[in-house]
DNA sequence: AGCCAGGCTCTCG
DNA sequence: CGAGAGCATGGC
């Protein structure tokens, strides 16, 4: 058991982590409202993440019990992204105080973190299984994925399963997807992308080196990702702080309630009004979403 | 019943 | 190029 960070003002835990049961399921990233759970690798090994709240820390433990450095390192690694721990919301909060809905906003959800996927393959899998179909559907779906193709995981009597891997996906068929209920063209693109990944002609390590316009020159010309997929990489993969999906439904309806009295905008409109938000567009984006979702 | 869900691709004109 | 159809299924 090890602390992580201090709960509190800067680390709402159950709050931060309600995204992982809002929509169903989520096979791949466990939260049953007090202790979050995700199986990982490490070279090949498979272990498991825990992360609870104790003794006003949030805090992590793994197993099997290990001390091996690479493990631990890797475990508090994901530990980071999942608990958005890398956004500055100090500083978010200070900005916040310029602007009446943001700051109804903090002071509502204080200590909300928007959390981020633990790797890129899973984030982008995560965001094909979500295009046009509304997000229970798609947690349900992609849950299935996660059960069919994921290493197998017993833990206290419970089954816990690693997201699937690039190596696995590329062997699957589109007509076992299709099963799952994917669509044809996405078990298309599902596996289109595992295959690029594993032959080496798209680098998801190198991508967080790149600048975003050079991340887009790379993702989209594979067949089912767009701009939306790309926005949402940039926001919950590498959690950059510009980050903003306009065209997303979910995040054009919240912009709307909350700035343009309900009227609808287009995406070029809500991309230009989110420019005010800096390098705090996607802590912003996920307060209103938060906002939107828990109601008024 | 019919329309819409956290889009994207393909086909036309 | 810009607009429009098709995808597949669950929920309201």
């Amino acid at each position: 058991m090890r602390k992580i960070h201090p709960t509190g003002d800067a680390l709402n835990f159950a709050l931060t982590l309600r995204r992982y049961q809002a929509f169903g399921e989520d096979a791949a990233n466990r939260f049953d409202g007090a202790v979050f759970r995700k199986a990982f690798f490490v070279d090949k090994k498979l272990c498991l993440l825990s992360l609870f709240e104790k003794e006003k820390h949030a805090q992590m433990a793994v197993s099997p019990a290990t001390r091996a450095q690479k493990v631990q390192r890797e475990a508090e690694r994901i530990a980071h992204k999942i608990l958005g721990l890398e956004f500055p919301l100090a500083e978010f909060y200070d900005f916040a105080q310029k602007d009446a809905v943001l700051r109804e906003l903090t002071i509502r959800f204080c200590g909300l973190r928007p959390t981020l996927a633990a790797d890129l393959f899973e984030i982008l899998i995560t965001s094909i299984s979500a295009q046009q179909i509304n997000l229970q559907f798609a947690f349900a779906v992609r849950s299935r994925l996660v059960r069919r193709y994921g290493e197998k995981l017993q833990h206290n009597g419970e089954t816990y399963f690693a997201f699937p891997t690039p190596e696995k996906l590329a062997r699957a068929r589109v007509a076992s997807l299709r099963a799952l209920q994917f669509t044809e063209k996405k078990s298309e693109y599902i596996i289109g992308l595992a295959r690029a990944i594993c032959d080496g002609r798209l680098d998801l390590q190198h991508l967080p080196n790149l600048s975003d316009d050079d991340i887009a020159a790379q993702l989209l010309p594979l067949h089912g990702i767009g701009r939306w997929t790309v926005d949402w990489l940039l926001a919950r993969g590498l959690g950059r702080g510009n980050a903003i999906a306009a065209g997303d439904l979910g995040v054009r309806k919240a912009v709307q309630r909350f700035y343009f009295n309900d009227e609808p905008q287009s995406e070029d409109t809500i991309r230009n009004f989110a420019q005010r938000w800096g390098i705090f567009t996607n802590l912003a984006v996920h307060y209103l979403l938060t906002g939107m979702a828990l109601g008024s």
